[in-house]
DNA sequence: TATGAATGAGGATTCATTCAT
DNA sequence: AATGAATGAATCCTCATTCAT
């Protein structure tokens, strides 16, 4: 018998050296040999377990996708109130997993490479679905329904905006983000917002 | 007898070409070649004019920023109170040459690439810096020096977070990301917001 | 507990499995994985069984040999003239089993590349001198020397090139194929030819 | 400008380069590795001229088809009976340039490889056809015409055979199977054979 | 006996770059 | 100024083989 148990724990092995090498390098400068020696093992590893670059590539922006679920949901089980619930999406965002230079190098990637790989790019509009719904679905327990609309957008905008700044500028500065996102949620929720022109409204 | 003045004319052609080849097959599969044959020339030519592709393509980024600049400056340069300034600015992000498919993948690619390539990220750092710039500068002349600060991170974040969400869907809804952009100056300026708690404004 | 006996069905598996993917795939695309995956066993088992992957081809090869030789030689049992063992042997080499696709796909594999491959290349050559020593002493018996010789380079010429024929176009028209040998033979035992039976050409 | 008309000469410099690593490693031993050193050159022009190995090797079987050709079109263009052009096609076929060792394993991997590749099994098919139809519409002019159909088919796998007895055994006795496909040949003319000269009997 | 995990050499192919013309 | 022929290193991937279990 062959060594059991295996597949998941190189799998994984798998996918950190994976993210590790588009953070360290790039994404055009991850290469198969790149990302199986961070792993310890062979190149033609990645094709037992993956069956080809392509698919360990999907299968690390899954891995991201699901690391992010995680800390939002964590969060979001703990939240009662749709302030909470808005509360915990921001701070799940904003979560310390999400700054991790090879993190952050690796969310950019799957951003600019989606357009041209429809694998990525399917995975990129289910979590893009997923923040807005929730949004929304938050909003929308507290104010009129274009308001919700409106307020989930300029928030999931926001989120991404100071995440986006946050990253470039090499992750300094991400309390002072989650405190910028946070008071644009109290803006929003407070009513202190001068409603958009109704003219702008009807054009959605 | 060489033909004169061709250099200004193949440098747009190429750069225009490497451009609209990374906007229809994503960074990494965009070759010298595939720049050449958009551009109708030889793929020598590349090396003639710009020495490499890495110059060409810092080259295209240049031209990208350049463009941005142009309809940013052209709308301050009508501007006359702080408030226009500020929607100079946000409109000149929002102008429809920074929504072109290929401008889109472009600039996603910028944002990507710069981590892993010193003189994209020098472009960047630039670039940030002078939207930053403008917007505070705006921004102080309105608002007292802490929420200056706040408002011009939150708006450079909102510009930034828009656009994304705009570019991933297609450059649809850019209307509406503007006003939500609007909305969230118009709310700055008019001093409706609660203060970010001053201990959370010293840790900057 | 080991299972006892194992190794001859565990062989025949294999042997079939190879002669079956050189059917499907042709021969360089035929891989150790195939043949495992089409025996419904690990790829390690052909190492244990065999040796390696050239072993495994050489007694494919060897398989298909002795089934001819089994086809030829059942039906010399049963001949008792010269001419009878002249029908048996064309008989026994246009026989159904010969014309299965697969097996025509490895022997055509075989000749080709028997050149490159001297296990192989030994094999064909006792084949081949089998052959024509079957078919120059069944002659023999009924031409004067010369004569003999003649006609078994030709029958057997005739016989291959009948067969490639038949291979080639898909393993149609064996039966006229194998009429078109039986008048050769008739030809060179009476000095002339005998009529194809009308039927036969009607069938065409 | 570049150096011109390298074209032509570079593409028969690696179909020959082609051939000859087919009749020296085999089939599935040619790689394009080996067959740029046999040219001389380096392993990317194939790709410049061919696009792929694929190609290069479609290539090269159509040279050598291109090749019999030219030996039976000329012999063709000199007779005038229907037993002059019978005779013409059968010398065509049993030319010294068919029986050079790398010719002849390549035309095995020919037929071996046309199997499982569409445009091996094209080209086969072609220069199939073509030998059938010459050599049926030479026997019609002479045999009724259900005999000349059996004719016809008849020389046909005697052409095929004695070339796949004589290649195996590398290319010796050319003579006497050119002799032999004669002697069919004016058998099935005169409906009785011509004895092959003694001295050809000698010989073996 | 049997598995399938693991290796790493070798395959075709792509590509930026150089350079003779 | 411009071409495209030519290079060869680097890429992804395939594969026979080995081996611990």
């Amino acid at each position: 018998m062959p060594k059991l148990g295996m597949e998941p724990i190189r799998r994984r092995q798998l996918i950190d050296a994976t993210i590790s090498s588009i953070g360290r390098y790039g994404y055009s400068e991850t290469t198969v040999h790149r990302i199986s020696q961070a792993a310890g093992v062979s190149s033609g590893i990645i094709h037992h377990y993956f069956g080809g670059k392509g698919e360990l590539l999907e299968a690390s922006m899954r891995a991201l996708l699901a690391e992010l679920r995680r800390e939002v949901v964590g969060r979001l089980a703990r939240a009662t109130t749709p302030r909470d619930r808005l509360q915990a999406i921001v701070d799940g965002n904003f979560a310390p997993s999400q700054f991790a230079p090879p993190v952050v190098a690796a969310w950019l990637v799957f951003w600019s490479q989606a357009r041209h790989e429809p694998r990525l790019a399917r995975l990129q509009r289910i979590n893009h679905r997923r923040l807005h719904s929730n949004l929304h679905h938050a909003f929308a327990q507290a104010l009129p329904p274009a308001a919700a609309i409106r307020a989930a957008k300029g928030l999931a905008a926001m989120i991404d905006g100071l995440w986006l700044n946050a990253a470039l500028s090499g992750a300094r500065d991400v309390e002072v983000a989650r405190a910028i996102a946070q008071r644009f949620l109290d803006l929003e929720l407070n009513g202190q917002g001068a409603a958009i022109p109704p003219a702008m409204n009807d054009r959605r």
